[in-house]
DNA sequence: AAAAGCGACCCA
DNA sequence: GGGTCGCTTTTC
């Protein structure tokens, strides 16, 4: 609800009235500006005011922020230019963006800016064109069988753009064009056209008993009206989303938006269908594959509240819902929750947060949730709803490690024999397989066979990785690429190049190689364009028309293919290797257990298979056993003695700079400043992982402390204490890292 | 975040 | 002297 603020209280000497505003820029304060005579201007609501030399987009705000106490000298204040016609923030984004700026030790512009995704909403809109049929015109000069099918077209009157008018009646452009100039057509604003409405009521889903309980738990929540955080933890195939989709219901019954977070854009499209299903309409999207225009209506409906469900990524957090009632985080053990450039969140704790603020329900939902949100569901602090067991009657798959230590595959191939046989004996049953491997390209290594020389990127720690389809070596880091050399760069031997390893391309070869009938799938993110493709194709393996899909972590996550009966892991290790990582084992397990999830979802018996050199390890034993709660034990006792998140709250500091020398001694002596504490560890300087990133030397610093800790106002002692960084060194606080490279 | 300000350096 | 480059400072 979009409450009244607190009047403005500012004024000069003079009488002349005062507003405090956020600019979206990397400063945390706000600047105040006259208010115009005549101009009428309210707390979120957004202005053009002169900035420096420049003009820019700020947010009237309802309180000085920042810099305490100090007047403002008279002579400097300016006049706001005037007041843009997007509809104001509501009071709550104030809120909220204040809140994550302190939590994150983010500039308050930082956030703001992250209020102000959609720049449509600040430019005059123009209204797009159609046209539409003039009642009783005569009948053009030159009557055509294209201007006939047209003007049939146009019978009904409806408003059309010309392109699609064009298009249904098969003719150019330029016929429907003729037929304006004749007349008989006129061009019109085609209105902005506002989202169809879910309907709650619109289909009613049959559920288990076991569902049902949990479909009242939720419904309770929304109907207590009130913040609270449950946990919807059900295996894949548990029916999980039809279970939340009652709690969307009910906040729609109750008159208030809702919020469906997903990590992945990529899975929509089915998503899409079965919410359409049940409620009748597709709600609104929102993403980063949205067009500019696009992004200003959504936008504007969140404000209006016409959207009344928004599916969206991490960024639809931001949005200015005029009344959201609920936020349903899915897959919110995700890594891809976690964003990691400019202001860095964790969009999953930042919507427990919006409830919060906002005083309704979160729901989070997951097969495998995070070790973070189990202890808060253990201790109480969150509502834990359990979905047991598969609906519709299938099994989770079993799973088989294959010791590649005692079958590995042969020299210069990727699958071992017994993952080859399941394949085969899967495509003999006409079903689908899916392996796995959570690398692009062909190959992570290329290695001279005379010199011994590795290709390595030139501003960065980091080999480069072949893409054979492309023919090209690129980092995965910065950017880079170069195309894929004849001869060794150092030696200059030709054809002296090896490749080493696999990555997802390689393994499609081998596949290609050993089933030369199948119809492979090779679902990589950076082979597919677009999300139009992206999405066709996952339709296609829905439909049945491959035999062996090939994919990276994109496949992973929520698809469900009826078909697939075999999931085969090429390089089960592959996340555990990461040393210093806190999270990589639970990492692992999720990955593991979500990929070999889709095998089975319908009615088939689902097989899993995991290549690994240790089946003896405790992710790899928790994957083959299915037995997760053990390992969960075994994980939240680490994280408990190891005073590790949620026991404990890790801070990552990295200083970067082009010398390496100056970087390692900023760092240090940063280290040296920290403020003496018995409770707070601070560990490092140590050179980071990727010890160069674009040229850029870096070294990390860790601070560790206790849960109850205020570790917030700790940094901001310390950091503020710190000399002003001279250079181009740069200093980034990350609270709760989720990468440690 | 972006532009103005300022000093260091280069050149003929 | 004029001009450019790169770093620092300022923004109500």
């Amino acid at each position: 609800m979009q409450g009244l603020f607190e009047p403005l209280e500012t004024e000069t000497r003079e009488g002349a009235q005062l507003a405090p505003v956020v600019l979206a820029v990397a400063l945390d304060q706000t600047y105040d500006y006259i208010v115009p005579a005549g101009l009428e201007v309210e707390p979120g609501c957004f202005v053009l005011v002169p900035f420096g030399p420049q003009s820019r987009i700020g947010v009237v705000w309802d309180k000085s922020v920042g810099e305490p106490g100090k007047p403002v000298d008279p002579k400097k204040l300016k006049v706001i230019t005037a007041r843009l016609d997007a509809p104001p923030l509501p009071e709550i984004s104030l809120r909220f963006a204040e809140w994550i700026a302190k939590y994150t030790l983010a500039p308050l512009g930082m956030t703001v800016r992250m209020l102000m995704s959609a720049r449509a909403v600040f430019e005059p809109q123009k209204p797009r064109f159609g046209v539409t049929i003039v009642g009783g015109a005569a009948e053009p000069p030159r009557m055509t069988p294209a201007r006939q099918r047209a003007l049939e077209i146009a019978a009904d009157g409806a408003i059309r753009a010309k392109a699609a008018l064009a298009a249904a009646s098969s003719c150019s452009t330029g016929v429907v064009d003729g037929l304006v100039a004749s007349g008989n057509l006129v061009e019109v604003a085609i209105p902005e056209k506002r989202p169809p409405v879910p309907d709650p009521c619109h289909r009613v889903t049959e559920f288990s008993p076991e569902q049902d309980a949990a479909v009242h738990a939720l419904r309770s929540a929304v109907d207590g009206a009130n913040f609270s955080v449950s946990l919807l933890d059900g295996v894949t195939g548990s029916g999980k989303t039809e279970v939340y989709f009652e709690a969307v219901a009910r906040t729609l019954e109750r008159g208030h938006q809702a919020l469906i977070m997903l990590p992945e854009i990529a899975l929509t499209d089915q998503f899409m269908r079965r919410f359409e299903a049940r409620f009748g309409a597709p709600p609104v999207e929102w993403h980063s594959a949205l067009s500019g225009p696009e992004r200003g209506r959504v936008w504007k409906q969140t404000a209006t509240g016409e959207a009344r469900v928004v599916v969206g990524a991490r960024s639809a957090l931001f949005l200015p819902f005029s009344d959201l009632g609920l936020i349903i985080v899915d897959e919110e053990h995700d890594a891809g929750y976690k964003q990691d450039d400019r202001v860095h969140y964790q969009a999953r704790d930042m919507a427990v947060v919006r409830g919060s603020l906002g005083a309704f329900p979160v729901i989070l939902a997951s097969a495998t949730p995070a070790i973070e949100t189990h202890v808060n569901a253990r201790t109480g602090r969150y509502r834990h709803v359990v979905l047991p067991g598969r609906f519709s009657g299938a099994s989770l798959p079993d799973v088989t490690p294959i010791d590649l230590r005692v079958t590995p595959p042969d020299k210069g191939k990727w699958l071992a024999p017994p993952l080859v046989d399941a394949i085969t004996k899967t495509m003999a049953d006409g079903q689908q397989s899916l392996l796995f491997l959570n690398r692009r390209g062909y190959a992570p290594l290329t290695l001279c066979r005379s010199c011994g020389h590795r290709i390595d990127c030139p501003q960065c720690t980091a080999w480069l990785v072949e893409h054979r389809f492309r023919g090209k070596l690129h980092c995965h880091h910065c950017g880079f690429s170069i195309p894929l050399p004849e001869k060794c760069p150092k030696c200059a031997e030709p054809g002296s190049l090896v490749a080493c390893g696999p990555g997802v391309e390689r393994v499609a070869e081998e596949v290609a190689e050993r089933f030369p009938g199948a119809r492979v799938a090779l679902l990589s993110s950076d082979l597919i364009p677009g999300l139009t493709e992206m999405r066709d194709m996952i339709r296609n393996i829905e439909a049945g028309g491959i035999d062996i899909v090939i994919g990276t972590q994109m496949v992973a996550k929520g698809h469900h293919f009826p078909n697939l009966a075999t999931v085969g892991i090429v390089d089960g290790d592959l996340g555990l290797a990461q040393g210093a990582d806190p999270r990589a084992g639970e990492r692992t397990f999720q990955l593991l257990h979500q990929v070999t999830g889709r095998a089975g979802r319908a009615l088939t018996e689902g097989r899993g298979y995991v290549q690994t050199h240790m089946p003896e390890h405790p992710v790899m034993q928790a994957i083959i056993s299915g037995d997760r709660e053990a390992f969960l034990e075994a994980e939240i006792a680490n994280r408990r003695k190891g005073l590790l998140p949620p026991y404990g709250r890790l801070v990552a500091l990295v200083v970067a700079a082009r010398d390496k020398e100056t970087a390692q001694l900023v760092a240090r002596d940063i280290a040296h400043r920290a403020p003496r504490s018995e409770k707070i560890e601070v560990l490092g300087p140590a050179e980071a992982p990727l010890a160069v990133i674009r040229g850029r030397h870096r070294w990390r610093l860790l601070v560790k402390a206790p849960r109850e800790i205020d570790v917030q106002a700790y940094l901001r002692a310390w950091l503020a204490d710190l000399p002003p960084l001279k250079g181009d060194i740069k200093l980034t606080v990350d609270i709760d890292p989720y990468s440690f490279l």
